[in-house]
DNA sequence: CGGCTCTTTGATAGCCTTCAAGCCCAGTGG
DNA sequence: CCACTGGGCTTGAAGGCTATCAAAGAGCCG
């Protein structure tokens, strides 16, 4: 698909889970007046709507913001490892939990970081979490979001968005060309966004 | 208690997680400039750090807004349940699931609704979950919140904070006087908000 | 070469923060 | 009993941040 293409809609009752194989999609919500907000990036190796198994029905919509290799969950085949595999329940439990603090980390820095630390902090987020899924070539990653659909993620105006981006890179700390993101000098990121990597639990122990 | 109470601190590794039985708590996380921002409210029948059973490891801290009654959930308990008991695991699953629905809904309401909705969108949330466990009396219930307190919710300075409620205010569409909020026009408040509770998930299905 | 989307820049207006000060009220100590 | 004190609430004013409107440049495809 060469268009961003609507995997789930809001209101709807999935009867299977996505789990994305490669590729990149978001969750959203949109509102009267058309404004829309990503409330997620889902990456490599997440889960997009496993919350669905329990949830019922979708209270947002997800979209592929690039082509999107999945695998679809039968929602009747997680039900039997709920069952049966109290092991593999946790660590499908854990990936929703993982998401629900990343939600959190967004609130933070929705509310009270600046919006160039709000963006420094994503782009370290991505970084991270690209890496872990090996999607990331030494200090640099392929994100492909338009100003606007970033803008959606920040709940910023795309002009100001693109202000923001001129920022960090009149500063030298990242480039951005071509829907590619170089990351110049990571310590001084990591100091903008003030990003600790402890709400990501990548830490590999007994669950 | 009659000052707010930390509950639990960033950083730690709890061995149990808790169950509010009465009262408020949330969750917030402060950054180095000493800025605070909530990231939950939890009220009666939360259950705080149902996360940190798989976390593992405290992202954020917990502080009483109100003098707590609680209930500790051992986490060896906890994972007993999740070997034996399939069906409580995924209702303990779902308290989990809600919780992070909820946090979309917050970022859609920092990013995208102007703060008066933000706020009116807060107090539509709290009353339907107040409701949910008899904690509202009519059209009223209580919010031990500060003005100061409620700042660090919506990701406001105080001063903008008591704005926007006075805003709400001569609109005639709530009351707020020593910490009890009257709903006067719910349409209206729903309409402002443009709350759609399907994401707290209150109907009763086969989970 | 158009026609399109995306990016970039300028200008203006409005929202929100900050600084400052006054008010109200409950608790405290004289 | 009453002045004092401290916290929370409220309001005014100034300035900075961000949205909106507008327009031009850049890259892609038919």
């Amino acid at each position: 698909m060469s268009r961003p293409a609507r995997i789930v809609s809001e209101g709807t009752r999935p009867v299977y889970s996505t789990l994305i194989i490669d590729g990149l999609a978001a969750r959203y919500k949109v509102l009267e007046d058309g404004g829309r907000q990503f409330t997620s990036l889902q990456l490599a190796g997440d889960f997009v709507d496993l919350h669905a198994f329990l949830l019922k029905t979708m209270d947002h919509g997800i979209i592929a913001l690039s082509p999107c290799h999945v695998l679809a969950a039968d929602h009747g085949k997680l039900k039997m490892i709920t069952e049966q595999a109290p092991h593999l329940t946790r660590l499908l439990w854990l990936d929703t939990l993982v998401d629900g603090a990343i939600h959190r980390e967004w609130i933070v820095a929705m509310g009270r970081r600046s919006k160039t630390s709000h963006l420094a902090h994503l782009i370290c987020e991505l970084f991270v979490r690209l890496q872990v899924v090996k999607k990331t070539r030494d200090m640099s990653f392929h994100l492909p979001l338009s100003q606007a659909q970033l803008a959606d993620v920040l709940g910023l105006s795309v002009v100001h968005m693109n202000r923001v981006i001129g920022t960090l890179r009149r500063m030298n700390v990242i480039s951005w060309t071509n829907h590619s993101i170089e990351i110049l000098d990571w310590q001084r990121l990591v100091g903008l966004a003030e990003f600790d990597p402890t709400y990501l639990s990548m830490a590999r122990e007994p669950r």
